[in-house]
DNA sequence: AAGAACATCAACCGCTCCAAA
DNA sequence: CTTTGGAGCGGTTGATGTTCT
């Protein structure tokens, strides 16, 4: 790597002034940006072409919302970070006229101190305190989500690029290297389906087939699938579902194994012991995955 | 009032990814 | 297949502003 080239050729460094802006404006309104690296000596300015695409990303662009974030905005990346961690990039692109440097630093001046506080890990996502005597059901269920939609994102791009092979006839090779950014499901969509779950049980709407959300899930396997048999505990190994249902109370619990059940149809190992991360070598795993769904299932339209 | 401590955020740096040669 | 260079990403820094003692 070594030094940088602005430090090489003297170009300038450190805040800009509003001349400077207003020379990289002019010149992107009239021209386009173009190549970044060539910009500046076109237009005029003694940068790096790097600190110019800065600049122009995160503070000059004319379709920048600036100032205080709302809450709805908080909870969207509170949310996205529990799926995504620090992708930023990809945080932004749910936030509109949000930039990632704006969101970071929001996180990490403001939102990670506020988790902190409230005894919940900004990493995992996590409750430092015991789940069962000091949070309330709401909260051990919204827990125990964020914990199941990191597992269904870190799996996601696999299903998704898995499906596309199935969808075309192909043999599906798992190999991490195949996906691009482009392949990637909408973080927002999943999190748009766990809330459609949740909120349709949360306000007793009985039956899930009122709410459009539910609707996507029930296109798995091509019929109506009732939740709470998507994965019913199979065998007595599989201890940790089945204590989590005894060991509840009624309720909020059976929301719970609910998603839970829903989450483990898509993203556990095939053999009930948990996820893996060695995923790719296991071709097995999806194909069982999908025996379980049906290949007629819908998980595209669930991503 | 002063300066120490803390908070904020624009900007930089080093790295990876990916397309083109 | 390898090399090269541009673009973009995430971590970090440091200047500036604000609050505390």
């Amino acid at each position: 790597m070594g030094r940088s080239p602005s430090f090489e050729k003297g170009l300038k460094k450190g805040p800009w002034t509003s001349e400077e802006d207003r020379k990289l404006v002019a010149y992107i309104e009239e021209h386009g940006h173009g190549s970044w690296r060539a910009l500046p000596v076109k237009a005029g300015l003694q940068r790096c072409g790097k600190s110019c695409r800065l600049r122009w990303i995160n503070y000059l662009r004319p379709d920048i919302k600036r100032g205080k974030f709302s809450l709805q905005e908080e909870q969207t990346i509170i949310q996205l970070h529990a799926l995504l961690g620090n992708r930023w990039s990809a945080i932004a692109t749910h936030l509109p006229k949000r930039t990632d440097n704006e969101i970071k630093n929001y996180w990490n001046t403001h939102l990670k101190k506020r988790l902190t506080k409230m005894g919940i890990d900004p990493i995992t996502h996590k409750s430092r305190t015991p789940v069962s005597t000091n949070l309330s059901h709401m909260t051990q269920w919204e827990n125990a989500r964020l914990e199941a939609e990191a597992r269904l994102v870190r799996r996601s791009k696999v299903v998704s690029n898995f499906y596309q092979q199935i969808h075309h006839g192909l043999t599906p090779i798992i190999n991490k290297s195949s996906f691009s950014q482009q392949q990637q499901p909408s973080c927002l969509d999943v999190l748009k389906v766990w809330q459609g779950i949740s909120l349709c049980k949360f306000s007793n709407v009985g039956e899930f087939k009122t709410t459009p959300n539910y609707q996507i899930v029930s296109h798995v396997n091509n019929e109506k699938v009732e939740p709470t048999t998507l994965n019913a505990p199979e065998s007595p190994n599989d201890k940790g579902t089945q204590n989590k249902v005894e060991g509840c109370d009624l309720g909020y619990d059976q929301d719970n194994y609910l998603m839970e059940a829903f989450t483990n149809n898509l993203v556990n190992d095939a053999n009930g012991q948990g996820y893996h991360d060695d995923f790719e070598d296991d071709n097995n795993y999806w194909s069982n995955i999908l025996d379980k769904l049906g290949n007629n299932s819908s998980i595209s339209s669930i991503f």
